[in-house]
DNA sequence: TTGTTGATTTCGCAA
DNA sequence: TTGCGAAGTCAACAA
C-alpha cells in the first residue's frame, strides 16, 4: 500500500466524466493497484477513486489508471508532499453479517427456545480459530456452543465442527455439545450436523422479534 | 488527516456488529474526526468505518470512536508502523458530468429519438406524487409521459405507471401515453413495461451526445 | 428537518 | 457467470 499526500487534480472518463480541481489530498494505491483520492472530511467513500482490475502508469507528474473496461483515471501531480509504502499483506477480513449478528442477539435473549434453564457464558466466545457465536451451559451445567445461521448449509456444520473439536480439548469447558441454529437448514446440512452428534434448531426471526421487549436492540 | 499503520482488531457495534481479526491495516483519522479501516485491498469501500459526526477518544492501545446514536468503533492497537498527520484544508469538490440528469437534457433536446414531430411541453413535469422527467406531444398531439433512467428496472416502470395512472385522471390530458427511457433496460422490467403497455426504448448516451450539435461539455 | 432517489454504487447470495 | 436485492449504504435535492 502506497499513501501519497499531494497536491493534485483528477479527471475520471468512464460511465460519467468527473472533474477534481487542484487541491491537497490523500491519494492510496493499493496492492491490486486500485486507487483512492480522499480529501480530509466527508464519508468513507473517496472523491474519485479506480476499482481492480486496474492499472496505474506513472509519467512524470502524471499518473493514468486504466480499468478493465477502458475508463481512466488520470491525476496531475503538483506537489508532493509526502510519498510511503508499506507491506500489508493479506486480510483475514471477516466481517460478521447483520442479518446474522441480529439472530444472534435476538437468539442470546431468548435461549428458552433451545431450552429451560440455560444460562449464557458470551457472545462471540473467542477460539484461536475464531469466535463461537454463543456459548452456554444448558440445565445440566453442560457446554453448548451454539453456531448462528441466516441460512444453515453444510459450511456453517463444518464451522462448528472445528470449533468443537478444538473446544473439547480444554479440560474446563469438555464435554462441550453443539447446537446448530439457522432460520433455515438444508436438508444435507441436517443430515451431517444431526452424524456428528450436532442438534439442529430452526429459529423464525419474525417470532423472536414480536416476543422481543425490543429492550435489547440498541437501535 | 492521520495516517496511522498497524496491527489491529477491529470491532464494530450498532446497527450491526462486526468483527476483524488482527491484522496489519491503515487507519485514516480525518479533519471531521471520522475513522476508516482500510484493507491492502479491495474496492473503496473501508473494512469498518464510523462517519461523522463522531467523537474519538485514545487510551492508550485503545481507540473508541462514538458515534451521534451511539455506536462505536473500537481499535485495538497492537503494534504501530507509522502515525503521521497533515493537513488538507477544504476540498474544492467534485464536478460531475454523465449522470441521470444529462441523459435526460440530452433526450429533451433529441425527441426525434422517440419519433418525427414529437414536442416538448415542459422538463420535470409537477405532478401530486413526483415529477415527470419529460412531459411531450407526439406528431398526432397525444401526451405522452417519459421517464428517463440510466439503468431501467422495475421499480423505474412501477413509477411511470403510477404517473400514467394520476395523470389520465385529468381530462386535459388524457389519453396518456408512457415512454420508458434507459441506456439499459432489464428484461423483467422490460416485460413489466409492455405488459402495461408502456413503450420501451434504449438509448445509447455517447451516441446522443455525438450526435448532439456542437454543444460544448466541459469534460 | 425529513423524505425520496440516484450511484463509477458495492457486496453477497442464488440460479 | 449473471442477476437480483440489501446496505452501518452515501449524497444530493426537494418539500
Amino acid at each position: 500500500m502506497r499513501l501519497v499526500i499531494a497536491r493534485c487534480s483528477v479527471d475520471y472518463a468512464g460511465r460519467l466524466t468527473a472533474h477534481l480541481p487542484s487541491a491537497l489530498r490523500l491519494l492510496i494505491v493499493k496492492a491490486d493497484g486500485s486507487v483512492l483520492v480522499h480529501s480530509d472530511g466527508g464519508s468513507y467513500k473517496p472523491l474519485n477513486w479506480m476499482s481492480p482490475p486496474c492499472r496505474l502508469t506513472e509519467a512524470g507528474d502524471r499518473w493514468v489508471v486504466t480499468g478493465k473496461s477502458g475508463e481512466t483515471l488520470t491525476v496531475h501531480l503538483e506537489e508532493v508532499i509526502s510519498d510511503s509504502a508499506f507491506v500489508l499483506g493479506e486480510d483475514p477480513g471477516l466481517v460478521k453479517d447483520g442479518v446474522e449478528a441480529h439472530l444472534q442477539e435476538l437468539l442470546a435473549a431468548r435461549l428458552d427456545v433451545f431450552g429451560e434453564g440455560w444460562r449464557l457464558v458470551r457472545r462471540e466466545f473467542p477460539t484461536p480459530i475464531g469466535p463461537v457465536d454463543l456459548m452456554c451451559r444448558n440445565d445440566q451445567g453442560v457446554s453448548v456452543a451454539i453456531e448462528v445461521k441466516r441460512r444453515g448449509e453444510i459450511d456453517g456444520v463444518e464451522q462448528l465442527t472445528r470449533y468443537l473439536d478444538l473446544l473439547n480439548r480444554d479440560p474446563l469447558l469438555a464435554p462441550v455439545q453443539g447446537v446448530f441454529a439457522a432460520q433455515e437448514i438444508k436438508p444435507q446440512a441436517r443430515t451431517l450436523a444431526l452424524d456428528r452428534g450436532i442438534r439442529c434448531v430452526t429459529v423464525d426471526y419474525d417470532a423472536l422479534r414480536g416476543t422481543d421487549d425490543g429492550a435489547l436492540r440498541l437501535f
